[in-house]
DNA sequence: ATATTTGTGATTGATTGCAATCATTTATTG
DNA sequence: CAATAAATGATTGCAATCAATCACAAATAT
């Protein structure tokens, strides 16, 4: 085996697997720490890899999501929280569609063997689901907004026109009293025939999201089912909700709504 | 902070990066490297990780295509070898619709970055795209086939009945005299229906897929226009492939064609 | 409130890993 | 083919990291 090629196949497994450790590389390639030692160290020159004691991870170019990465570990914990309490609602058997948004995706994180039919146009959320067997996944297809591994679009619409689920689950950019708004024209409308497609619809926010206006209109107040937010919703809010006749679930210590 | 709490903190870190560092996670959690070996204990305990020296890899539940990622690395020189060969008969500018299978893959992964316009119904194709500026990106959507990754069934058919694309590329099981084949019924409607809306169809398979025969016939040989195969493809297949009009490419040391 | 349990940071000897070096082997070039 | 360059494995002293331990701090229980 020539060196060029041993470095070749040494970056191919450290990208599929990650994290490889030195003394394993060494073992499978049939030849000693030193001289993987001197490998690694090309591939940290070229990029690709990141020498650490005893092994290397993988550094090159990884698919990722800049738009949906960054936003995921804001208000992380409380999206937890929602997201644990949002679960409870989901019930086994159940058709369920989920949205691109953060803080359905920590709901979709927990929904993860547990035997359902998922629907979403949602990448990250996809892959969550498509090795297990316990659930039936169905991809909405269409345009992938670029960032964010959003389908959305003519495409995504006429699929979810043809479709009907149990329940929605729906991420919000913003609410006001006029209601809930994301910041996206196109993805507000697939949000509005995913709402069309479904019997229940649950919106999933973080108390963040109270006052805070975003571009594009989706539905009224009162067009939701269920809301859940974290107990830091000021009492104001809270009475919006409820007297737009929307069940509202609180996600913390405090007694759930 | 709490332990508990900071411990969860850690192991979030940890899944969204992958691989971390002992020094960092100390510095950013304001603790003392002792602290942090502990909790790291206490992660690997619970299989969620694995402690290596001077960091931590993720260990715990990781979304990932079992059947796909088993078949990646068979062939994978010839597959490299095929796909650089077939990446070259993609032109910027083209509207390419990419399969699920492997050597497919390996095609994309070359043309990313590259100004295209993609179409697929592979998840791990999406990923690779997803977060690509220069690409256009459409999801084929439908019915994912468990483990694969793949989009498949009617509705996937449905939205390839109203696309037209330059290109597709497609990667088979198996080759006989009576032509292309792959394992999956459905999954062979769904390329039928790819090779319907294109303009031309280049097959990518490495030589040990000759001869082999595959549950469900896609096409007879001469219903495509390119075929990229690594040169140790027979003398006897490449004059009947020939014999059938279709274009051959082949990938390696040889003079290709 | 006090008593008990759990967690923390620092210290120290033990363990693991490293890079420089050199003799030898392998690959490449003319 | 011989000459040259590149690569390899083993050795050795050095560097980095570790786990056990202890005194103290923080959290929890009564």
């Amino acid at each position: 085996m020539l060196a060029e090629e041993r470095r070749s196949r040494l970056l191919e497994l450290v990208r599929l697997r990650g994290f490889a450790s030195l003394p394993e590389l060494a073992e499978e390639m049939q030849v000693s720490k030193a001289t993987i030692r001197r490998d690694l160290d090309q591939l940290e020159e070229a990029g690709s890899a990141k020498r650490t004691h005893g092994g290397v991870f993988y550094a090159g170019d990884r698919p990722q999501l800049p738009h949906f990465e960054e936003r995921q570990p804001e208000q992380w914990d409380k999206k937890r929280r929602i997201a644990e309490v949002a679960a409870t609602l989901i019930e086994d058997g159940d058709t369920v569609l989920l949205d691109g948004g953060t803080t359905t995706y920590e709901v979709a994180r927990l929904l993860v063997g547990r035997t359902l039919q998922v629907v979403t146009n949602s990448l990250p959320v996809a892959n969550l689901f498509a090795s297990n067997v316990d659930t039936d996944l169905v991809l909405v297809g269409g345009y992938v907004y670029p960032r964010t591994g959003v389908m959305l679009g003519p495409y995504a619409n006429e699929m979810l026109g043809s479709l009907g689920v149990r329940r929605t689950v729906l991420s919000v950019g913003g609410v006001t009293e006029r209601g809930y708004y994301n910041s996206n024209l196109l993805l507000v409308q697939t949000e509005q025939a995913m709402m069309q497609a479904s019997d229940e619809v649950i919106v999933v926010a973080d108390s963040t999201k109270f006052g805070r206006q975003s571009l594009a209109h989706l539905c009224e107040l009162d067009a939701i089912d269920h809301l859940v937010v974290d107990n830091e919703i000021t009492e104001d809010w809270r009475s919006k909700v409820v007297a737009a006749g929307v069940e509202l679930h609180m996600a913390g210590e405090t007694d759930n709504g």
